[in-house]
DNA sequence: GCCGTTTTCGGCCCGACTGTTTTCAGTCG
């Protein structure tokens, strides 16, 4: 029983709980109790059956209960919760809610009303007119939903960041022809550097007051923008619309005085808002996106907030630090912040070098000096040139003789720059294959001349959990290699990780004093936030990577970078921030 | 259902937009 799987079902309790119009309060524990499960990096139906259910109510938001429920999920592999709900509700309806603008109060009048339980019975009702009938139900709502239908497919379907940039990229151009635009901020998961993204989220300030004609020009201008083929709504401070790709933007526009209140608003995450508005409350205050207010204050005008024009002053009002909106997850940053733990997080600025890359002896487009002369530009103090070995066919992977021909080039470079007066340097490196039967790609006396050798899997990703540990154990624990690269495989909205214990590969890589990588390619960003932040907690170092593939490759190492801050790494907690002097190469007779 | 130097009971974030409503519920951010 996985996590995902566990947090699943608690998700669906929720979903069903909310149907039945159960408290609205006991869903959203069930939600939180649902995200807690899968920010795990640990098993926990393997932590309550090995130590007990007591021992997973340490995690806040599960309780006795939750905990309970686990340990019958790890045990039985059911829940008879879920089981009850399951038979009470008619399967089919949870279907109802992927609909925008439907939800569980509507789709249970439907359900109640018309015996609805299915999108297709859905349309059939709307297209026989049948929906407008229901109390609370119009014409209007009858239409909306049918059109809603065709959206229902791609509900909850996520952008990767990097895609997203683009289109944010183009937005800005586009809205910034508006000269009622006086600032404008991307918000959202966007701002947040998720790895994903479910919609965009723009913020603008308008100037001193919300002038009707003002805010219609800055709406009539988003409505233009390319693309977008419906307006979803239209009010006085927010417009949502939807791009013939199926991606939502949504705008909320607010006046100079408020812009760092509804910043703050709408950066999220909503479970950092519900926090934050309720140590606010706690405090006597009120915070909404139009400011920081005494709780008992009769209006929402910013002109008469405590805080607001910035976001800085929004948390010093609440007696919090300017949160990294990176951290904002509830994810323990509050309790970081309270213990004076809340470190400043790695920039792009701190990385030194670069540790994996390809050049043009295997799949890369560049060649070996063209690699230097880039990383150079980039302001690199030194990058490792780690091509495929020979197992990967496909990239021509070298055999040792290759091997050591690209090495003695690479000698040859470094002394020229050491002639040159020129500090930079090249580590002479590999990316060997972790073998299908397990074992390194190359001889032991060849990775012995190494400077740098990462071990990465490309083969056998689909062998069951037990081989693909003891290929990966068995690399960590190989004297000559220093890190794993993309260790888990996935590929973000294409391909699932390879099967695999995260966990019981970072011990083993603080027992061996081995680092892992964050594969910085938008793609892969492997590890992920939520295992960077464990193996951080168990001391294993990380190296943020761009697996080049060309001079332009480069450029993602910022995404990893972004993930990194997600974790909470700092530059302490990244190697390659170190001088080359201080990394922990072969030879060098560190651990 | 969870949680606690305000509480072991009684809170749990707060506001915008829409449609159907004669005063507000539902959905969403
Ligand atoms: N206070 C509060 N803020 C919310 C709530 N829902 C959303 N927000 C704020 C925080 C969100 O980050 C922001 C944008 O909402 P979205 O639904 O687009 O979520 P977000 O961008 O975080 O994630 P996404 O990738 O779009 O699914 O609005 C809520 O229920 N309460
Ligand atoms: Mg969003
Ligand atoms: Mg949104
Ligand atoms: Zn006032």
């Amino acid at each position: 029983m996985t996590n995902r799987e566990i947090a699943a079902a608690f998700d669906t309790i929720a979903d069903l709980l909310e149907f039945q119009g159960a408290n609205p309060f006991r869903v959203r524990a069930y939600r939180n109790g649902a995200r807690k499960v899968k920010d795990a990096t640990q098993s926990l139906a393997a932590i309550a059956t090995d130590q007990g259910a007591s021992a997973l109510t340490e995690l806040d938001g599960i309780g006795k209960d939750l905990a309970e429920k686990i340990l019958e999920l790890a045990e039985s592999g059911r829940l008879s919760l879920l089981d009850e709900l399951r038979e009470q509700v008619a399967p089919g309806v949870l279907e109802l809610l992927r609909v925008p603008g439907l939800g569980p109060k509507k789709a249970a009048a439907l359900h109640k009303e018309l015996g609805i339980a299915s999108l297709e019975q859905l349309k059939a009702a709307c297209e026989a007119e049948q929906v407008r009938a229901v109390k609370g139900f119009g014409k209007k709502t009858e239409e909306a939903l049918l059109a809603g239908i065709a959206h229902a497919a791609a509900a909850g379907e996520r952008l990767r960041w990097a895609d997203a940039d683009l289109v944010v990229a183009r937005l800005l151009e586009h809205l910034d022809a508006e000269p009622a635009i006086q600032r404008r901020e991307p918000a959202g998961s966007y701002r947040r550097g998720k790895e994903t993204i479910g919609d965009l989220d723009l913020l603008v300030d308008i100037g001193p007051a919300m002038l009707p004609d003002r805010v219609a020009r800055v709406m009539d201008r988003f409505g233009d923008f390319e693309g977008v083929t419906e307006t979803i709504a239209r009010g006085e401070t927010k417009m949502s619309v939807r791009l013939e790709s199926g991606l939502q933007i949504d705008l909320r526009i607010v006046p100079s005085d408020a812009f760092g209140a509804a910043l703050q608003y709408f950066t999220g995450s909503k479970e950092h808002n519900v926090e934050v508005r309720g140590r606010a409350k706690a405090l006597g205050l009120r915070l909404n996106e139009w400011g920081v207010f005494p709780a008992d204050h009769p209006d929402n005008d910013p002109a008469h907030a405590v805080a607001g024009r910035d976001e800085a002053s929004v948390y010093a009002a609440i007696k919090l630090p300017l949160f990294p909106p990176e951290r904002r997850e509830a994810r323990g940053e509050f309790a970081e912040a309270e213990a004076g733990e809340l470190a400043p997080l790695v920039e792009l600025s701190d990385l030194r070098g670069d540790l994996h890359m390809h050049t043009s002896a295997t799949d890369g487009a560049a060649t070996l000096d063209e690699m230097v002369a880039a990383a150079q530009e980039r302001g690199l103090e030194y990058i490792a040139i780690t091509d495929h070995s020979q197992r990967v066919t496909m990239a021509h992977g070298l055999d040792p003789e290759r091997l050591r021909a690209q090495w003695r080039e690479i000698d040859r470079v470094n002394q020229r720059l050491a002639d040159e007066g020129n500090a930079f340097r090249v580590l002479r490196g590999i990316e060997c294959d972790i073998l299908e039967a397990g074992g390194m790609d190359l001889p032991d006396d060849v990775l012995a001349e190494a400077d740098w050798v990462i071990a990465s899997l490309h083969y056998g990703q689909s062998q069951t959990r037990a081989k693909i540990m003891a290929r990966l154990l068995g690399a960590i624990a190989h004297p000559a290699v220093a890190i794993i690269a993309h260790p888990t495989g996935r590929l973000i909205n294409k391909r699932p990780p390879y099967d695999l214990d995260v966990d019981e590969l970072i011990a083993a890589a603080a027992e061996h004093g081995k680092l892992l990588e964050l594969n910085a390619n938008p793609l892969r960003l492997d590890l992920d936030d939520q295992h960077c932040a464990a193996a951080k907690a168990r001391g294993v170092g990380i190296v943020i990577s761009s697996d080049a593939h060309s001079v332009s490759g480069f450029g993602v190492l910022r995404h990893g970078v972004q993930q990194a801050r997600r974790a909470g790494l700092t530059a302490a907690d990244v190697a390659n921030t170190r001088p080359l002097a201080e990394l922990p190469l072969a030879g060098s007779g560190q651990k």
